[in-house]
DNA sequence: TGGGGTCCT
DNA sequence: AGGACCC
């Protein structure tokens, strides 16, 4: 490809080393490297242009965009999209009475008390429509191998360069269309002719064009394949993807149109909403006098927090400035940036590989590809907010409650027939409900890009604590996994994540419990109960080094201080293919031996239940059953089946009549015993929730590795 | 002061 | 496992 773009452009070595003048400093390192081996060193102010062609495209205020689609009353209000204390964003009639994005809710409402609420804490229908957008677009350019990055839900990164040279070599090779000076830009390969744009020939770029005198100063008359025009052509394939976005999903968007990422990105957000914006520089000097307009060099994507904190702290001990806050003070501009921090001062603060790519973003130069969003996402993760939860128990329902939910979206997300995602097709309807007056749940289906003619829809309206005010909610449609559907992805590992009152996070992963695949034989609450089980066993096995000797529990995450702030459970490490049994099982089986897992996969559940109570418990144990779990989980559930006719409707009603986890309690031996097996290993005696994990840590704190073969008597810490 | 994600060390 | 970045 690079090949056959450079004979197309003149092409120009530029060694890196070369002084940044002209246009050959647009180029990025990686460009120049690749582009050095066509031909011979040219002058260092004319080299080659630069040759990707790279679309931000931004869903504008998309949480309340989506939200109107749900919900048409809210268009043309006042809209904020709340997630616990903090509006996500908001709409722009709520921006121009004062409200701000990420204010805290109690403050955008004193600003604001006409401000409609959204909840938006459940990601679910944004997430789904954030796909659709993404596989829209991928549609359309993936033929052309264009890649389409996402970036959270509501941008895109789309590489055009292919695409749009593919274009350009048929039009030079008199295979397009032309009519009355106006070429069809055909957007599908061969299957169908008539997708695609008309755009003129007078070489006119769509939206607003940087630097302001920059179109006009160049009419010089070029060839279509120099990087003006290239870029220039790209503006009408960036109107025709948000056309599409519009006509078929009904969102706008804003967007940016330059030769790399950060540029694209910097740009796409010059004018809001529903705009787009070409960067055209002429030079070097053009692309830093851009980015000088900026007064804050956060604003380029790659300057976050800390390392702008790090940088203002370092400008500080030498200007002899107080190192401040890092939020009181004062932006630091990009030309101060850039002239403060020379290549060898970055590197030190940052190290080699961070410090030469911060310098090239001061100037402009990013050779970050876009790197094509994989149909799978690397990890799937829950989280919620606490104000100090405590209690074992307490703790305890809230893990149940997330890895039931974590267990939906796996099931959503990760099933499927093997194409992907099938159940989101553009124009297709997505099933959501909203409440009615009563707080019943009614489904709603949601033919999407028809705003405005659902009549007059309200939804449930909730108060909230202390404020005097309504929240607006929808949620997903539960669907039920089809026969066809099976997992596309298992992941491996299973990791959870807390926060304390005060500190950071902190992590800690195992396995995931392989009971999770098993929807045929297992209900989502059973599959959950195993999930938070292991989850509680991972929250209670405390670091190495902490805990120590009697078992004892770092109770002080449950029970003492400030509690939990934040719970995070993630999923990751997804494979393909199903992985083989866990032996974890096996380690507890009192006859060992790998075949307990097959055999146990084969006991009839139900049929175990109705055994006597000695013999059952004896069958049991020899399959590593853990039995008050299944008790009352099947019991639970044909309790349910009996009076709901077996729809999980109410998701609140869900839980109610299921047993708490066993209290642990490592002061009451007795209490662990009755509900646990034997170690055959060491001898200790584990709750259920700590047996997953036993293998790698026989007790708190110490590793296996150390305990050796330990017998029962070594073992029971307990 | 949210509910997510990615990559690097 | 943590820390940085992104939205």
């Amino acid at each position: 490809m690079t090949t056959k773009r450079s004979r197309s452009l003149s092409s120009a070595a530029a060694d890196s080393n070369a002084p940044q003048n002209g246009i050959a400093s647009l180029l990025s390192p990686k460009a120049q490297g690749k582009r050095r081996v066509t031909t011979s060193s040219p002058p260092p102010h004319v080299g080659a242009p630069p040759n990707r062609l790279i679309i931000a495209i931004d869903l504008d205020s998309f949480y309340v965009s989506a939200s109107r689609l749900l919900d048409p009353s809210l268009i043309g209000q006042p809209v904020g999209v709340k997630q616990k204390g903090l509006l996500a964003t908001c709409s722009y009639e709520a921006r121009a009475l004062g409200v701000r994005k990420l204010s805290t809710v109690r403050d955008a409402l004193r600003r604001c008390p006409a401000l409609i609420l959204v909840d938006g804490e459940d990601l679910t229908w944004y997430r789904r429509l954030s796909a659709k957008v993404w596989r829209l677009v991928r549609g359309v350019v993936g033929p052309w191998d264009g890649k389409v990055e996402k970036l959270g839900l509501d941008e895109l990164f789309v590489d055009v360069t292919e695409m749009v040279d593919a274009h350009i070599r048929g039009r030079e090779e008199g295979k397009t269309r032309e009519d009355a000076g106006r070429v069809f830009f055909q957007v599908a390969p061969d299957s169908e002719p008539e997708a695609g744009f008309w755009y003129d020939t007078l070489g006119k770029p769509i939206g607003h064009v940087l630097p302001l005198d920059s179109h006009a100063s160049s009419s010089e008359d070029t060839p279509s394949s120099t990087y003006r025009s290239r870029l220039i052509l790209t503006t009408h394939l960036a109107l025709h993807l948000r056309n599409l976005i519009h006509s078929q999903i009904g969102l706008t968007t804003s967007a940016g149109i330059a030769h790399n990422k950060v540029l694209a990105k910097l740009v796409s957000s010059r004018h809001k909403p529903a705009k787009q914006t070409l960067f055209l520089p002429r030079s070097a000097e053009d692309v830093v006098r851009f980015l000088d307009d900026e007064a804050d060099v956060r604003a380029i994507m790659g300057f976050g927090g800390a390392i702008v904190s790090k940088m203002r702290e370092s400008l500080g001990a030498t200007s002899s400035e107080a190192a401040a806050n890092d939020d009181a003070s004062p932006p630091l501009s990009v030309s101060l940036a850039r002239k403060a921090f020379p290549l060898a001062h970055l590197t030190t603060l940052f190290g080699p590989r961070l410090g030469i790519r911060l310098h090239g973003l001061l100037r402009g130069l990013d050779d970050e590809e876009v790197a094509p969003t994989p149909l799978y996402p690397l990890q799937i993760s829950i989280e919620d907010t606490y104000r100090g939860l405590k209690g074992q128990e307490v703790v305890a329902e809230q893990m149940r409650l997330l890895a039931a939910s974590l267990l939906r979206r796996l099931e959503g997300e990760l099933m499927g027939s093997g194409a992907g995602m099938l159940s989101s097709e553009p124009g297709k309807a997505e099933q959501m409900e909203k409440q009615d007056d009563r707080g019943k749940w009614q489904r709603h289906d949601m033919p999407l890009f028809l705003p405005g003619e659902q009549g007059n829809i309200t939804g449930k309206e909730a108060p909230i604590s202390d404020q005097k005010v309504i929240v607006r909610c929808y949620r997903e449609r539960e669907s039920d996994p089809s026969e066809s559907s099976t997992w596309q992805r298992y992941p491996l590992t299973v990791r959870l994540s807390i926060r304390h009152g005060w500190g950071k996070r902190t992590s800690r992963s195992t396995a995931m419990p392989l009971d999770i695949f098993d929807v045929r034989t297992l209900s989502r609450r059973e599959r959950a109960e195993r999930l938070a089980g292991v989850l509680m066993g991972l929250l209670l096995r405390g670091g190495p080094g902490q805990g120590q000797g009697q078992g004892q529990i770092s109770g002080e995450a449950l029970l003492g201080g400030e509690g939990l702030n934040l719970i995070n459970i993630a999923a990751l490490n997804l494979a393909t293919r199903r992985p083989a049994a866990q032996p974890l099982r096996t380690f507890f089986d009192a006859g060992g031996g790998g075949a307990a897992r097959q055999k146990r996969d084969s006991v009839d559940m139900e049929t175990l239940l109705q055994l006597p109570e000695d013999i059952r418990r004896e069958v049991a144990a020899q399959y590593g059953i853990v039995l008050e779990e299944q008790e009352a989980v099947v019991g639970a559930e044909q309790e349910s089946r009996l009076d709901t006719g077996c729809e999980e409707d109410e998701d609140d009603a869900l839980w109610d009549d299921l047993p708490p986890i066993p209290a642990m309690d490592p002061s009451s031996p007795a209490n662990i015993a009755s509900s646990s097996l034997v170690c055959s290993h060491c001898g200790v005696a584990e709750a259920p929730w700590l047996q997953h994990d036993h293998a790698r840590w026989p007790i708190y704190g110490v590793p296996a590795v150390l305990l050796g073969s330990a017998t029962a008597s070594e073992g029971s810490g307990a």
